[in-house]
DNA sequence: ATTATAAATTGGTCTGACAATATTATATCT
DNA sequence: AGATATAATATTGTCAGACCAATTTATAAT
């Protein structure tokens, strides 16, 4: 038997989080007041609040001033936060990253084509066409690049491995990879989006990875030359 | 500019949480006690302690009754939390775990062998021993296996890539998956095991795919069962 | 120097109070 | 009756002070 000490904070929180599964409360959906917590749980109102407040910073619930408390909607909103902080304070290998990002998404290529997944060229085409314009205007084109690679995880009609790839995507994002990136290669790069489409709706397995990897290249580079520069290859 | 109403306890656990960076506290470092909270950002008792408790549930700081405060060791514990509720209320496909699965054993198996590592061919073959043992004793085997996949994770040399494959693995073993495993067949998983370290130390890429599918290949077939036996796919 | 005891520090919980905001009920006007 | 403005109520945010429980530190005894 474990000799746990939980405090009653906990345990009132571990009950609220029960509560929620038990009758199957859905997000923001109106939860109990404070008032209700300190009458179903027995214990003081101080106890209460602490238990809301641990579990509404993990997204669980969401307290708002004099409104009530409601059920949290979502859960990865926190661990992006988490995340964060996490990367504020250790930091992240740039090699590292890049090699996470090269694995889901060769991995998005290849469920997207042995599950036999029709995807949505059009959707595909006029994220890129947006992507094309911007580079033709010298606007600001990562948005159009990102979306893309977002669709691509969207594509493998794996929600859960969409939430997966968006959260880690938003942890490479707090990384800055500058690629001072010239016209002639973001024209390449943007036709290397067309090709990856191309074999997407052609369900060539092989190619697609290899496009993939080929497009994602640059980004190699780029660290191998950081870390020749300065050795660790950690970023800030 | 933002119209943010934030509140008290926000601002001082986002003050908190600059204090660790800013001062390059480490985990496991003391931080400041309640009191010396209290007096550096002039709020009462209250909302330190809610700033206190919204941090130490997402693993940014411990707080030890009687001890004091210190800087939290492991933000992946709190992730892992979140995403046992996430769970608990949504539930989860089993197909989309499988998938993930294998995109990141894949993925493992390609950075070791494109990266050039040298896996630590003893571990591997130590653990797989345990795990004949086990089979032939008619013990617990499922230990051993998942012990041979969190070292296949961690031979990629890249700690991030390892810990999150240790959060999603753990999100997997939420759900029971009870493949009901013969002798014979987990033999069979066993001399994979074998197969897959050969073309590791051999640094066969293509193989070593090739093995990672039709090792993973009896948990799609459980689910194909599953899928048709109630139609939709979902645990629990 | 080691150990046992006492004191001080620190976090956990309770109570009561008032402020700030949101919701609901009521009264008013058209 | 319906829309609108106002008042009453409910709900969360913050504060203060008190006492308990666990840990750490200081002190005394061996």
């Amino acid at each position: 038997m474990a000799i746990k000490k939980t405090s009653l904070v906990e345990i009132a929180a571990e009950r609220m989080k029960q509560n929620i599964i038990e009758n199957n409360l859905r997000p923001g959906d109106k939860f109990l007041s404070e008032k209700e917590l300190i009458q179903q749980l027995e214990v003081s109102r101080t106890v209460v609040r602490e238990a809301l407040r641990s579990l509404s910073s993990i997204g669980i619930v969401e307290v708002r001033k004099g409104g009530g408390v409601y059920v949290g909607h979502s859960s990865f909103d926190s661990i992006r936060n988490i995340l964060e902080h996490h990367h504020a304070v250790h930091g992240v290998k740039l090699r590292e990253l890049a090699d996470i990002r090269k694995v889901i998404e060769l991995g998005a290529v290849r469920l997207i084509i042995e599950n036999d997944l029709q995807i949505d060229r059009s959707c595909f085409e006029e994220i890129n066409r947006s992507y094309h314009e911007a580079i033709l205007a010298g606007k600001d084109t990562k948005k159009y690049d990102q979306q893309f690679h977002q669709q691509l995880m969207k594509e493998t009609g794996n929600d859960t491995f969409y939430k997966f790839a968006e959260v880690i995507q938003e942890y490479f994002s707090l990384v800055k990879i500058d690629l001072v990136q010239s016209r002639d290669s973001l024209i390449k790069s943007y036709e290397e989006h067309e090709d990856i489409i191309a074999a997407l709706v052609q369900k060539d397995l092989v190619r697609g990875h290899r496009l993939i990897a080929e497009h994602l290249e640059p980004v190699f580079t780029f660290i191998r030359q950081v870390e020749e520069a300065r050795g660790d290859g950690t970023d800030q």
